[in-house]
DNA sequence: AAACTTCTGCACCGATCAGTGCAGAATGCG
DNA sequence: CGCATTCTGCACTGATCGGTGCAGAAGTTT
């Protein structure tokens, strides 16, 4: 749709600025991110961004968008590849390398995006990690134990194999979440398990 | 310690008030479940929550302690496995049990607390869950053409790949916010892909 | 029964939230 | 130039947040 191009002219980019709201919804999640850190972010004032995106669930939505065409656009490409062993080698490996890119948020804003953490959630978000993080280190010792009883080959790493366990089981609650049903889940980590150790 | 027996006792279960905070933070997240909502579920008063408690946070941190007790249990019992293998299996069927309990919320307190829906964020939320079911089903189709041309089994549930894939990356979002690096989560996708197709 | 302690319910606090009204400044078109 | 239109900045709204002060009721101990 064409605008008619009378009266003033908005005076910022309204591209950068939906890139900048992409970033604090990514590192803060929705509610986490106030209005207030949004335009500080994006540079402009409240009326500016309800004129130009509509309201804060219409940004998120765009800067949802947004994330898919840049950090996210592994997914497509992935898809292009030429297996379907390709497909996920490609999905996989770019999602580990976009969770992790330095100088951006860690995490994917599809899985943290609802998270909150303004001011108030962020004490229990680190919460929440720690305990995460406790649990892992239990798994661990746990298999290092096994190394040393040759339940576990020799050359095994029991820090590799608490954080496979793991993830899988932080993938599980995600799914979980999503409405995936125990049988779903239970086929999932059946498969998970087929080649054991996880070399 | 012991409490000395003068005065009015409190006239509520404490055990039972903590077991009902932590289904409210477990559905609703930390920032999510408001005063008025703990309070309400559990059948007391702000000023009683806050003598028997301490703060919103000090709440937080015993629900999830009961959470771990309740809910959580599998993970103690799994620890006590005989092997590793059994360690894994036992966790890893147990977070898929744990997390799609009927009657209860879905997925874990661990990684779904720190989630907001307190009504502004519902939405976001919703917006998420959908969004993640999108990507699945992208998957889920390229899969499905895979077989079509011999690239997978026949017998090869296209559904069922794309959620074990999906799966992996939804840990590995959860691993990327925990602090975990490229290089670590390159190998949990590795070991991951290591039986292909996942049967 | 008296004294003492701690309970409960309600109103209230300051802070912050998303969203808006208003006034004035700035630009494009005729 | 001057009109029309849309921009920007600021103050403000009603609602909700976590947390508290107060007053009176209730139960335990002596």
């Amino acid at each position: 749709m064409q605008k008619s191009q009378i009266g003033r002219p908005r005076a910022f980019d309204a591209e950068a600025a939906l890139e900048k709201a992409m970033m604090i919804f990514w590192a803060q999640g929705y509610e986490g991110a106030s209005l207030t850190d949004l335009t500080e972010a994006m540079g402009i004032s409240r009326k500016s961004l309800y004129a130009a995106y509509g309201n804060k669930e219409d940004l998120f939505r765009k800067a949802l968008q947004r994330y898919e065409e840049g950090p996210g656009a592994y997914v497509a490409e992935a898809l292009q590849a030429p297996t379907a062993r390709e497909v996920a080698m490609a999905f996989l490996a770019g999602s580990a390398r976009a969770n992790t890119l330095p100088g951006l948020p860690a995490g994917c804003l599809g899985v943290q995006g609802a998270l909150a953490a303004g001011e108030a959630g962020q004490v229990a978000r680190e919460t929440l990690t720690k305990w995460r993080a406790h649990g892992q280190a239990l798994l661990r010792d746990r298999f290092r134990q096994a190394v040393q009883v040759g339940d576990l080959p020799v050359g095994a790493d029991p820090e590799k194999i608490a954080r496979y366990v793991m993830t899988i089981a932080n993938g599980v609650a995600v799914q979980a979440a999503g409405g995936a049903t125990c049988e779903d889940l239970q086929h999932v980590v059946d498969a998970a398990l087929q080649n054991w150790p996880p070399a």
